[in-house]
DNA sequence: TCTTAACCGGACGGCACCGTCCGTTTGGAC
DNA sequence: GTCCAAACGGACGGTGCCGTCCGGTTAAGA
């Protein structure tokens, strides 16, 4: 019932504290992109040059881990929608957030996947962040929709299941940036109001690769055990 | 050197093990399809009503089991192009083709996403169904894009590019149906030559959920250890 | 400089899954 | 009906990761 008097503001770290723990997500991003949402937790460790009683103090949990880990992410694309918001052409603004979102995504590999599968239930924690996001982005398809350069059937979550699915395919193809720009590409040609069908970017080097329909998987390497 | 003298032709089983391993393959679909390529081996064959060494007995590795599982997917899909192949109105058969193996993926959630990211080397294995679906798949595109009705862009990777995105997004959403049939109308409308606007189904329900934007994923399950 | 408390990392027990071994049961041929 | 080989399933040792405990080290204030 009676707290320590002192100390309640100060969860301040000490300053090789703070820097291991930068280094810890730093580390736990490349290793998550890479190896998986599994890997080892010492894994981490090691890449971030920290023991493993470090990590597990900062982070008690492989999920808190996770969670701030992905945190960072989440702040990058709600920069993302702002910039949008601010740009005057509509289109372009929409443009922009699915371009440099998809980017980061492709920077990220799989990662993001990997988390939405295995947090479902993370909206509760970004409730605000979240809740001010969907307003952005409600205002942006509006505005682009007026203007139109958007469809008018566009509907806001259509914007989640293009990410989604354009995550599904680094996650498939980390190494092949040529068939995430050509996807989005897609995307974009599709979402426009008058389907004016504009210049392509080159076409994947994959065969008929990658596919759950022959079966390969041409650059895949991740293992997930194998 | 000198190999058992009978025996050459006949591997065949007794009929409880034939009815056995049939009984496995299914199982697996099944618990690969919800808890992922992972799950234990012991799940497998307790759905599968069998003991752990049957299984093994059966299919000496983790990763045979997976790949006679996912077999099964590939000869449907082979049919799936065949069928297409078929059809006298050649948009309509590429249209087929894209909404059978798309509904096929949804059926086994994230099975060959998973797949594909465990075993991107498994293309020697089917060499020559492959090879014949390559063949085949480009008569398709050909035929389509001669008829005036697949853009003349359109370039045989981009199917499997769409496949493996659609892949990625009933393995985010396994249970959002009207998300992953919204993508495909949005794919498939891309592809056309002409850019003829049709109606799309309705939107998802999620929110601007599952995004790996505001982070929130809604009806995702799957544990991954979580 | 010195003290102290916070931080560090390696080592250790616990647990879950893997894959095999062996005694028992069952299909099917004579 | 009888017999045997093949198939069955439960139990068991091995391995790798998890998460905590403890003695040494270092930042930072007096």
């Amino acid at each position: 019932m009676v707290e320590e008097s002192s100390r309640i503001a100060g969860p301040e770290l000490r300053a090789d504290a703070r820097r291991n723990r930068g280094r810890i997500l730093v580390a736990a991003r490349e290793v998550f992109a890479e190896h998986g949402i599994d890997a080892p937790m010492a894994t981490v460790a090691r890449r971030a040059g920290v023991g493993v009683a470090t990590l597990y103090r900062r982070f008690p949990t492989r999920d808190a881990l996770v969670r701030a880990a992905f945190a960072q992410q989440v702040e990058t694309c709600g920069r993302a929608l702002t910039e949008a918001l601010a740009d005057p052409d509509p289109w372009r603004g929409f443009q922009r957030l699915v371009e440099t979102v998809c980017e980061l995504q492709r920077e990220e590999q799989g990662f993001p996947a990997a988390f939405v599968a295995a947090f479902p239930d993370s909206a509760a924690e970004h409730a605000q962040a979240r809740e001010r996001a969907e307003r952005d982005l409600m205002t942006l398809v509006r505005r682009a929709q007026a203007a139109g350069a958007l469809r008018a059937d566009f509907h806001p979550s259509d914007l989640a299941v293009a990410l989604l699915a354009h995550c599904g395919l680094v996650t498939a193809l980390p190494h092949d940036g040529a068939a995430s720009r050509r996807l989005v590409a897609y995307l974009l040609q599709s979402f426009r109001a008058e389907a004016a069908h504009g210049a392509l970017p080159p076409p994947s080097a994959l065969s008929l690769g990658g596919l759950p329909l022959a079966a390969d998987g041409s650059q895949r390497q991740r293992p997930s055990r194998a």
